[in-house]
DNA sequence: CGTGTCAGTGAACAAGTGTTCACAAGGTAC
DNA sequence: GTACCTTGTGAACACTTGTTCACTGACACG
């Protein structure tokens, strides 16, 4: 064994890669507790064990590292909306399968939902932006789903995007109660998401109504 | 004129209370841009026009602050939903009145509801805590207005209290798409609330359908 | 008029911040 | 095997931060 490679040593890249992941990992846990505003970069450097001046060898800014981190969130994000995108058959069957899909996501990632959640509306332009943009998107795909499904297919799309906003709206109110949830309490999850199902069943025993009901302009 | 009174002085507590109120607007001036964990005594004190440690005079610390704003903003919004509670006649006549004062609002308190949308997933959990239940109230209140209208009025308490959520929710989401509006573009102002009320409507479409569609259990 | 109260001052502190610079060490490329 | 490149180091900088302390001066009260 003349290699003196121990097994956690390798190529320089991926050494770099591994430390600038570190500094993401760093700063996802302790925005559990602040807000990204109020985190320093020495914190960050701190618990991800490396000397402050080295952060520049990975980004150039805090801010650049909060847009990697909404990027990495968001990743997950779209993996979740991927998953529950499968085939709408029917409203019901959708709403199960979407909100169970949910809670399952918010436990696994709560990390990064707590995040995007967190600056949503917080105190960094850059960041609020890139968030807002992400969920616009959301509910586009959301709306061309929809546009599959009985009654829907002759909506127009304005009124398509308002309801997937609506759904959409319930979803991130959803996430967010889950977030609020004394950790790892079934019963409060369970009744979130109860509470999810039938708020969503309400939005869509409209859905016939609608058009009859004349939809008034403005 | 004898007396040193030019208009601006007053009587010891008078002042107090001004510096007091000058310290509480600076903090919010200041919440427009920045999120209120970052926001430092120092930078307060300074765009109030006084001295750092004059700020001890008033308040304990600055979470003691934040609370006294929290305060104040809701009770701009507790005006508003007194306003807003006048008459339920109807659901169309509800949500035109709603969506309105509202937007009347916001438009006119803007601070005030910037800083409680910020703050409601922001750093500091005593005011997140205190937003979320002035929210609960608030969606409380509304429940029991619903209960006066046609159909609702033989609805389980839950199902309001869930009704209402939904409601909330959609109008705290048309608060915070007005806050992101342009300042004072009235097009835009128009086409949020028009959104609101589409979906309101939509929502108050599904009502006569719950019970007798089963509203299935869980 | 005289005295005490108290909102506001200014100097000082220990600690934390972002960013710079010169430098060390070791993998990479020739 | 040697020279280069690059990741990480450590000292140093100029600031900003929250909080303390002794102080001043004008209003309040007797």
């Amino acid at each position: 064994m003349h290699s003196r490679t121990p097994e956690n040593a390798a190529t320089r890249q991926e050494r770099k890669q591994r430390t600038r992941q570190a500094l993401l990992d760093a700063a996802l846990e302790l925005l559990k507790e602040r807000s990204f505003s109020s985190l320093s970069l020495r914190q960050v450097t701190r618990t991800a064990g490396i000397v402050p001046t080295a952060f520049y060898r990975h980004f150039d800014d805090m801010e650049e590292l909060g847009l990697v981190l909404i990027d990495e969130s968001f990743r997950t994000l779209r993996a979740m909306i991927r998953t529950a995108r499968a085939d709408p058959r029917t409203y019901e069957h959708m709403i199960r399968n979407s909100v169970e899909i949910l809670v399952g996501y918010v436990h696994e990632h709560d990390a990064h939902f707590r995040f995007v959640a967190r600056e949503r509306f917080g105190g960094v332009a850059a960041l609020r932006h890139a968030i807002r943009a992400e969920i616009r998107l959301f509910a586009s795909d959301l709306a061309t789903d929809l546009a599959r499904l009985p009654h829907l297919d002759r909506w127009s799309t304005e009124d398509l995007q308002l309801l997937a906003g609506l759904m959409v709206n319930t979803m991130v109110g959803t996430a967010e109660a889950l977030l609020d949830a004394p950790a790892g309490d079934p019963t409060a999850e369970a009744e979130v998401s109860a509470a999810a199902r039938r708020q969503l069943r309400m939005i869509t025993l409209g859905v016939p109504q609608w058009h009859s009901a004349g939809a008034p302009p403005s």
